[in-house]
DNA sequence: GACCAGGCACATC
DNA sequence: GATGTGCATGGT
């Protein structure tokens, strides 16, 4: 079976095994970008109680997040680690929103996606899965995010070579499946929920669920 | 106590 | 372009 065929049918795997996911978790479209910057390299556990931290200081918004120091944001944030770089990255954000849509976060949702990619790009602490997550969980655009778990999946799948990038793993999901919102928010969610119970670092592909041989290459 | 988690920037070769 | 390192808490 060809690659791209493959990728079709480990979707419908994963979906017939799991059901929907309904991603991302949050009230608010500000709310899952912070849990996008907040949940990089790290678990999400940790970052549910950030997040609760700033929810229950009424602080989701453009504007509180402006006024409030940067040293007092990386206190409230401290369960999801690496919490002073990610206040900086927080703050990052919420200046280019401040700077390129005067604060309005909508405005910002509803840019065409291929220039709002290349700006989002261009913040500091801001990188491809981080948004390409807020592109498709956000703004709802369709776009998918390749993390940790599509590459180990993949890769140990045989579907991708050990070295394949970024951008080369977004384009070969992105030319099987149909361009959909829906379809890459459910993929993604699939993929972490399945990597999260079966395909850890290590050990390698314990109990894996999933109808493809991990040792065919 | 080691290993890992829904990355990213930066230095170095 | 590839490879190594710092960032840091909390769960297993």
């Amino acid at each position: 079976m060809i690659v791209s065929k493959r990728i079709v049918a480990l979707y419908n795997s994963l979906q017939g095994r799991y059901g929907p996911q309904n991603w991302w978790p949050a009230d608010s479209a500000l709310e899952c970008i912070l849990g996008t910057i907040l949940t990089q390299n790290t678990a999400w556990k940790n970052v549910e109680k950030a997040i609760k931290n700033l929810k229950s200081n009424d602080l989701i918004s453009i504007e509180k997040f402006d006024s409030l120091p940067t040293k007092r944001l990386a206190t409230l944030i401290r369960s999801s680690g690496y919490f002073n770089q990610k206040a900086i990255k927080i703050k990052n954000f919420i200046n280019f929103v401040k700077k390129d849509y005067r604060g309005d976060l909508g405005k910002m949702l509803d840019e065409d996606t291929d220039e709002l990619r290349e700006k989002l790009l261009h913040i500091k602490g801001i990188g491809p899965e981080t948004v390409d997550s807020i592109l498709l969980y956000a703004a709802k655009k369709p776009i998918f995010v390749v993390d940790a778990y599509t590459y180990r999946i993949l890769s140990r799948h045989g579907l991708i070579p050990e070295q394949t990038s970024y951008n080369e793993i977004q384009e070969l999901i992105m030319d099987s499946v149909p361009k959909d919102t829906q379809i890459y928010n459910e993929y993604h969610a699939l993929l972490v929920k399945v990597g999260k119970e079966h395909c850890r670092k290590k050990p390698l592909c314990e109990g894996c669920p999933l109808e493809y041989d991990p040792h065919t290459v």
